[in-house]
RNA sequence: GGGAGCAUAGCUCAGCUGGUUUAGAGCAUCUGCCUUACAAGCAGAGGGUCCGCGGUUCGAACCCGUGUGCUCCCACCA
């Protein structure tokens, strides 16, 4: 069969997705073996595959398929999320550019509509995952609205609440004006931003002269201001508290108050309180027993339904419907006109922004459903020693700190919505306001008679839906059904899962309340590693974003170079927790590396046709075979340790530089015929079992090329997807130690070539001092033919008219048709001489110092005393050069 | 404001509990090669005050202190 030129990999990969996925190998189902479970974090039905996706399910693919290989049952499951406000946001935008307002339909109409854009978009990144290589166990493909999965969403609701633990009250809330709904404190982003900070006087009620000044950032609250409040302590304001003010504007009167809480520092040292629309004046509101007039509308825009009539003049009823920070403006502008505005002062300030819409954020009070989460986490001690003991395992450990800060500082989960895509919250009113929790209305109505007497209530399910986080926190249970058919077979099994692979900005939103639900439900933990990847970021360090345009088109680049090619390049320089800075030149190093192996792959073809059984040359060729097997395994116990401590990049590199430089440029060349000459059978086939060992370690890591290598190589009746490796034999130091030194001797005598301008072409004679002729024996031909030597022999002295190098403790005497450069040599000399004498002195300068021989260990002090012995040595060899 | 982490070759990073040859790899660079698998290649080479300063130690890239510069997380001082 003729083999094309270079690595071709695309109608390749084609073949072996589809010859893998008809043999089943990627589905899994409970046996005796061991499992070996990955539940894939669900990218967001809006997504398409991005790098970010790359490098994760890459990992996760790697890991899973070491452990297939590895003889375990290895299960990766897919999926997606509904991810709420997001789709909910892509369908409003969809649906508007079809000239239809989401307000104009009604829940079951914009419903349809979302579903079918889900049909349309959701599994597109799923399909872009099998161009990758991935995997999965596509038949467990699960979404987080499935019937099954949505009920299990609300039974936990449902039992929360009889539990205490959900309740519903009104509180502050994060408001994010443009999708119009409640958002968790997880979901606000906080920016920093360049403000103002407007210096406002407030008269005294009672016509005296003056007033207060408070600075403030938001003008445009001061028409919801209740009081004012100032530092008890804080002597400016001592004789003023008590006393009462005029809000400029809407006229109101408003109390100075004082509370500990103003830090009298700042500004002018007096705080306006706005209940409505801040947090901290909101608790101090609640402690003072002030009203919370809200002054915006759900859309972030002046609304007077809340003031009370005699408070509404003209100039508030002129700003009805204004926005928010149009507002601003025109109030500071109508504050200044009246003489009540002193300075503005810019200012440095952090606003809070929503992570989905990116608009900023209003403090709000609103009705809304929440977890008390400290009361859920201590129902299980578990939750929070879990990480800090270590029974999960986070890769690396630094974000045990992370976690266990957030939970030692929990605060209460909002976990209603104001959005319609997601679980319907499972709360049912009467007329009056009243409510029960139930799974559906006829239990509710059951409840409503047993509660309240009322039999056959009219009832009214509530609007809102839960955060989408209240449904992915049960993902690795619920993929197996172990919420909605607890105990079943497939949740015995495969629960706990083994990795989670994902990123650490996820790690409250996801990991944490995974590890919550999963003690909770199951009392035990959902994982036992968490992998965190970084971020992927350009070139430069800049995150990837649409906006900059820096984020390249993933399936672009796969059949650019390939899918192992970009799977090696993601993966050669990204440990752990580190952020990768993507650069295309990884892929060409990852397709090269395809050639590399292709190349290498047809040199072997070759010779399939050339086999003999020979005897000459066989002896020193089995130095080559015995080496190679010793390298293998000692690389394979290397790899193996490396991936039990998740340093995957490393593993990669190992792996690359094995099959490069020692399979490649050292083996092969040491075992290669001469041109058209015939191979040693033996050799041959014991090649053929290396380079397929050499696609069976590298496999996970490029599942294509290796397979479609594998099977190249020769007739194989199994498929390295699903083969399961040996054990690992015993590693030969000596012969490895051998290996090295031949190298070294090769290399070192090329270089002299090199500097000596012997052209490759030309024939050298080299004649060896040394104590260890026997060492030579088995290595001699193949250092003849590396160094294009005509001949190798042995000498007790110094050969004239040489070229003369010192390599170890062995003299090289090398025999040329080139005149001899013999001041380059001095040179080489000299500076090997003094590089060995300095290495000598810091040696003796230990073992000359008492309290180094003292207090080192023993070995510590052998190593020294042999280190300087052997220095002795080479500057002996290195002399005795020297002087002739 | 609180906490965590990082700083090693031009770039990206290894270097595990202090001693293994006065620091390693890949990429990039330079030199020589179209050598009969591979020029997307082969052979070879150069390149580092291990961020600065101080300390502990017989011995520090590694431990401690301090300064500088980055990065991330948490926290709504209006």
């Amino acid at each position: 069969m003729e083999l094309s030129k270079n690595f071709e990999p695309q109608e390749i990969e084609k073949k072996w997705y589809s010859h893998w996925m008809n043999n089943g190998y990627f589905k899994s189902v409970p046996d005796d073996r061991e499992p070996y479970t990955i539940v894939m974090p669900p990218p967001n039905v809006t997504g398409v595959l991005h790098m970010g996706h790359c490098l994760n399910n890459t990992i996760q693919d790697i890991l899973i398929r070491r452990a297939r290989m590895q003889g375990k049952n290895a299960c990766w499951v897919p999926g997606t999320d509904h991810a709420s406000i997001a789709t909910e946001a892509k369908v409003v935008g969809m649906l508007r550019e079809r000239g239809i307002a989401k307000s104009s339909l009604s829940r079951e109409e914009f419903l349809a509509y979302a579903w079918e854009w889900k049909e349309k978009y959701g599994g597109i990144i799923l399909e872009q995952l099998k161009k990758m290589g991935c995997s999965l166990d596509w038949d467990r493909t699960t979404f987080t609205m499935d019937p099954a999965y949505y009920a299990s969403v609300i039974e936990t609701f449902v039992k929360l609440h009889k539990d205490g633990i959900i309740y519903r009250g009104l509180r502050m809330v994060n408001w994010d004006p443009a999708s119009k709904t409640a958002l968790s404190d997880e979901e606000v982003i906080f920016k920093d931003v360049d403000s103002k900070l407007y210096y406002v006087t407030y008269p005294f009620a009672d016509g005296s002269e003056g007033g207060i000044t408070v600075a403030t950032t938001r003008p445009e609250t001061i028409l919801g201001d209740v009081a004012i409040c100032v530092n008890p302590s804080d002597e400016r304001y001592k004789n003023v508290v008590g006393k009462e003010v005029i809000v400029p504007v809407i006229e109101r009167r408003i109390p100075i108050i004082a509370d500990e809480y103003v830090d009298a520092e700042f500004g002018t040292g007096a705080l306006k309180i706005t209940p409505a629309h801040d947090k901290n004046d909101n608790e101090l509101g609640r402690k003072h027993n002030l009203r919370a007039l809200n002054t915006l509308d759900a859309e972030g825009k002046f609304t007077s339904e809340e003031l009370e009539d005699d408070l509404i003049n003209d100039t508030i009823i002129s700003y009805a419907g204004i926005d928010r920070f149009v507002l601003r403006k025109k109030i500071a502008a109508d504050i200044e006109a009246i003489g009540q505005l002193q300075k503005t002062e810019d200012y440095k300030g952090q606003v809070g922004t929503s992570e989905r819409t990116g608009a900023i954020i209003e403090s709000r009070l609103s009705l809304q459903w929440f977890m008390d989460m400290k009361k859920f986490i201590a129902t299980n001690p578990d939750i929070s020693a879990a990480v800090a003991e270590e029974k999960i395992k986070f890769h690396p450990a630094k974000f045990k700190n992370t976690y266990a800060h957030w939970m030692n500082n929990i605060k209460d989960w909002c976990i209603s919505r104001q959005l319609w895509w997601g679980q319907q919250i499972p709360a049912w009113y009467d007329e009056e306001g009243r409510y029960v929790v139930a799974e559906n209305e006829e239990k509710a109505k059951e409840m409503f008679n047993t509660q309240f007497s009322i039999a056959n209530a009219q009832l009214k399910q509530d609007e809102d839906c839960l955060d989408t986080w209240f449904s992915s926190w049960l993902w690795p249970m619920e993929v197996f059904k172990g919420i909605s058919h607890p105990d079943n077979e497939e949740i015995k099994y495969y629960y706990p899962t083994q990795n989670l692979v994902t990123a650490p900005e996820i790690i409250f939103f996801w990991v944490a309340r995974m590890i919550m639900a999963g003690y909770t439900y199951k009392n035990e933990m959902p994982f036992e590693n968490v992998y965190f990847t970084g971020i992927v970021r350009d070139k430069q360090g800049r995150k990837m974003s649409k906006s900059l345009g820096n984020s390249p088109d993933l399936l672009a680049l796969i059949d650019q170079y390939g899918a192992d090619a970009v799977r090696f390049g993601i993966m050669i320089a990204s440990p752990a927790g580190n952020d990768i800075l993507f650069d295309e030149s990884a892929l060409e190093q990852g397709r090269n590396f395809n050639n590399k192996m292709w190349n290498a792959l047809k040199l072997v073809k070759m010779w399939e046709s050339r086999c003999e059984i020979l005897d000459t040359r066989h002896e020193t060729n089995t130095f080559a075979l015995r080496w190679f097997e010793n390298r293998l395994n000692e690389v394979r116990l290397e790899v193996n340790e490396l991936l039990n401590q998740f340093k995957l990049s490393e593993a990669l590199k190992v792996i690359y530089s094995l099959i490069w430089d020692d399979f490649c440029s050292w083996y092969l060349e040491w075992i290669k015929p001469g041109f058209e000459q015939p191979i040693d059978k033996a050799i041959y086939e014991k090649t053929v079992g290396y380079f397929s060992q050499l696609m069976e370690i590298l496999h996970p890591f490029m599942p294509f090329i290796t397979e479609e290598i594998y099977h190249l190589l020769d007739d194989k009746k199994d498929d390295l997807c699903v083969k399961v490796t040996d054990v690992v034999g015993n590693i030969d130091e000596k012969i490895l130690a051998e290996a090295t030194q031949l190298k070294n001797i090769i290399s070192g005598l090329r270089d002299v070539r090199n500097k000596n301008q012997i052209k490759p072409k030309e024939t050298i004679k080299v004649h060896i001092q040394t104590a260890e002729v026997a060492v030579y024996k088995s290595i001699e031909s193949i250092l003849a033919k590396q160094i294009n030597s005509a001949s190798i022999s042995f000498v007790n002295d110094a050969v004239a008219g040489t070229i003369t190098t010192v390599i170890g403790k062995d003299k090289f005497y090398i025999e040329t048709e080139q005149p001899l450069n013999t001041a380059g040599q001095k040179d080489d000399l000299e500076k090997e001489l003094n590089h060995l004498k300095g290495f000598l002195t810091t040696v003796e300068k230990k073992l000359s110092n008492e309290k180094f021989v003292a207090n080192a260990k023993p070995e510590v002090l052998a190593l020294e005393q042999k280190k300087k012995a052997d220095a002795e040595e080479k500057i002996k060899i290195i002399e005795d050069s020297l002087s002739l």
